[in-house]
DNA sequence: CAGCGTATCGAATGAGCATTCGAAGTTCGA
DNA sequence: TCGAACTTCGAATGCTCATTCGATACGCTG
């Protein structure tokens, strides 16, 4: 079971075959879904046999975990870290939106299953951490949206609307983009941003 | 298997106890997941043995058919109706993102299962016909967005993304509504709306 | 190169599940 | 009321799957 190596010169290739199981874990629970994929499954597209994967991780269910933690906790690290450039609030918002597309679209298997799997995220202790972050991302982004509006950018019937619909949009670029596309990130979270933004 | 009655004072009934057992497999394949869902669950939470459910349906797989069916073909077919209606642009937006929001809203259950079920949807030969709905109604806001655009009620950079950005926000709504929110569906419609018309 | 920490194997285990089906019960229509 | 159509039952079937574990192989480190 998940033991990481005491000594140092092995961490790294434990780290890195961790990290690549997640990888292909994700890409394959985002096309064939968390519940219709086997660990035999996992352990083909790896190469290697279905106990080895427990060396690595204590079930299935840590799999799962791993996925939404590599997703929520560096997109809201950098969303911390973009509160301290104290950018004006139009630009500073167009800033996130735009680390946030890049973010989705570069981890787009991760959201896919992120969403799939809603319904057991939403229950759960294992699942505290995800949660609390995802609740913490939501809350930075509304308090930035608020501070949108106070700058006279933007003037909303109602904010959590308006947040809810960001969100949705946000999170739905994960459903239909393609790296091939016509669009790239940028432009994809411009085309957000100037549906949000205009003066009151 | 799955036969409906030849008789006609019978198929009232059944197709009660059908749509019953529809209704409750959306409203608990969405609280704990489709293939975490067991026949047996299903049947218990309809008061009758697991083997009877196959009297209604020739499988599993069938009820989320159901489910789909009955989310798609209504939302198409009102949408469609509005087409004849001859209203000007700006309120055919209004009243289509109206009906739309109302509909998610209404079959939220369905909504979640058909989001959380996607790549099950997107494969298959008996989803064929879900797909093609889908299309059509994408379609069909398309179309509507390019009719509001050319009356000078908007300008979107690039229309394929707004009609993202709304396919987003309005299928979200159904992760977020609750009946007693502050929020009735119209209101939530209009302040989408409101997002998408500006004048050029 | 010896020995321990590490990594992988792969067969075995046991649980859960969708589906089947023959029997028994129920309801309608004549 | 009788027979046929219809409905329900629930135990049996056979499969898939997550997980375990003892054995084996590998590779640092001293």
């Amino acid at each position: 079971m998940a033991t990481r190596p005491t000594r140092p010169a092995l961490r790294e290739r434990y780290d890195r075959r961790r990290a690549e199981a997640i990888e292909a874990a994700a890409r394959t629970f985002a096309r064939r879904g968390y519940d219709q994929t086997s660990m035999q499954q996992l352990a083909e597209d790896l190469g290697v046999a279905a106990g080895s994967l427990y060396h690595y991780f204590g079930g299935k269910e840590h799999l799962l975990i791993a996925i939404c933690d590599e997703l929520m906790d560096p997109l809201l690290a950098r969303a911390q870290a973009l509160e301290g450039d104290g950018l004006p609030p139009a630009e500073h918002l167009r800033a996130l939106v735009r680390l946030w597309v890049a973010h989705v679209v570069e981890h787009r298997n991760h959201m896919l299953v992120f969403q799939q799997e809603r319904h057991v995220i939403e229950s759960g202790a294992q699942w505290k951490g995800v949660r609390t972050d995802r609740k913490a991302f939501e809350r930075l982004v509304e308090d930035l949206l608020a501070r949108v509006e106070d700058a006279g950018h933007a003037r909303y019937d109602d904010r959590r609307l308006a947040l809810s619909a960001l969100l949705g949009m946000v999170n739905h670029t994960a459903q239909w983009y393609r790296p091939s596309g016509r669009l790239d990130p940028s432009a994809i979270a411009d085309g957000y941003v100037d549906l949000l933004l205009r003066p009151a």
